[in-house]
DNA sequence: TGTATTACCAACCAATCGGTATCTTGTCAA
DNA sequence: TTGACAAGATACCGATTGGTTGGTAATACA
């Protein structure tokens, strides 16, 4: 009945697959616990992989929390974001356009536990000057890319002159994460989508 | 040569003495680590007050971290932000002169550890239901002290009457929010003034 | 002055933490 | 087929965690 099994899957050993799993495992904890109260042992307990297993792939609990970052983070942000940004002429309908999926697709996961990057900002940052830096090369690429779109939008009259784009680059990023945090504390859905709605309203006014 | 002491310092307990120290060494501790990294030994270190005196005073840590979030962090908010606004009957003046300050004001510390409210909300908020409605009432009564000055500035024409007073109270309060917790991660003084800059010109666009 | 109660202290506790030591086993190149 | 190394398993470690225990001393009240 069953197909041959493909060499990958037949292998009792996968490192690949087991860093994989790790990260995905050390993600979900994180976001649920925040990495100083993650626990490793809650994490190996999801994954059945042993302890010997998990610090045969990181060196330290540090290092997954870092590896999450740039491995599971970083490349969320950078296809929900950055890509349509890059590719749009026109950057205010594109962030409205982003903002208006944001809305739509609000759950009650984001709005329980927020967004996985300002968490993370929020509680290591000022701990662990390795997690700042990485935090903000994500973030630093979010304002940029945002501050570039503006800027073509000038090119193409679609955004006022007289706005400055990385201060107002700068802003948007601000707000996001301001009102995801508002949503996490209020735990209200109406509350969540009227403060991004405020957001809405305040980049349509780079207008011309 | 030294006066007489006043009996409420010759007295060897002192328990209003010792619940304030408590909570203002807590008060430090949660905001340098968050709360469930804040160690109560290092809490009781800095204040050299016993175990068995802290728990004479707090039933939990949970108590504990309660107290420090009503009786020290609500009432830096009221005293900073709900006194001036309800006294004013021009709401995007003293809102702009409250940024003002707090642009002004921008130091070391609160860029690096942030807004204390703020924090607790990220940390605690899907933790701790308790925490979580604790926050609230503060953050319910931020937006809504805000909310009735701009309906007061729509009554006396300081504001423009097509804005929605509890929706741009709601915003408004997240973008501070906001600001705040970019610029602990950006360890830049700059990118924080001028993201608060960006919320004044926010401000100043609900006049009419 | 006697007494009940509040305030405080020092020593201790089980549980959990991140991390390590030692070992076995699977995989792949030669 | 074999040797070398990567991958993973298990048992253990000291340190730290929030919290408890049984007791003492200061204070307020009668």
């Amino acid at each position: 009945m069953n197909a041959v099994q493909p060499i990958a899957t037949r292998k009792t050993r996968n490192p690949e697959q087991t860093r994989t799993d790790l990260l995905a495992a050390a993600y979900n904890e994180i976001l649920e616990s925040g990495f100083q109260a993650a626990s490793l042992d809650r994490i190996l307990a999801k994954t059945s992989v042993s302890k010997g297993a998990l610090y045969h792939h990181f060196g330290t609990k540090q290092e997954l929390g870092l590896a999450v970052v740039e491995d599971v983070i970083a490349p969320q942000l950078s296809e929900r974001w950055f890509t349509p940004l890059q590719q749009s002429s026109d950057p205010i309908a594109c962030l409205q356009q982003l903002l208006a999926e944001k809305i739509a697709a609000a759950d009650e996961r984001i709005l329980r536990y927020g967004c996985p990057l300002n968490n993370l900002i929020q509680e290591m940052s000022p701990l662990d000057e390795n997690f700042r830096q990485s935090l903000q090369r994500i973030l630093d690429q979010w304002v940029q890319v945002i501050a570039a779109a503006l800027r073509r939008g000038q090119a193409q009259q679609n955004v006022r002159s007289d706005v400055d784009p990385a201060e107002a680059a700068l802003f948007v990023v601000a707000a996001i994460e301001g009102c995801v945090g508002l949503g996490k504390n209020m735990q209200s859905l109406r509350s969540y989508q009227t403060c991004l709605g405020q957001l809405q309203q305040f980049i349509a006014s780079l207008a011309p």
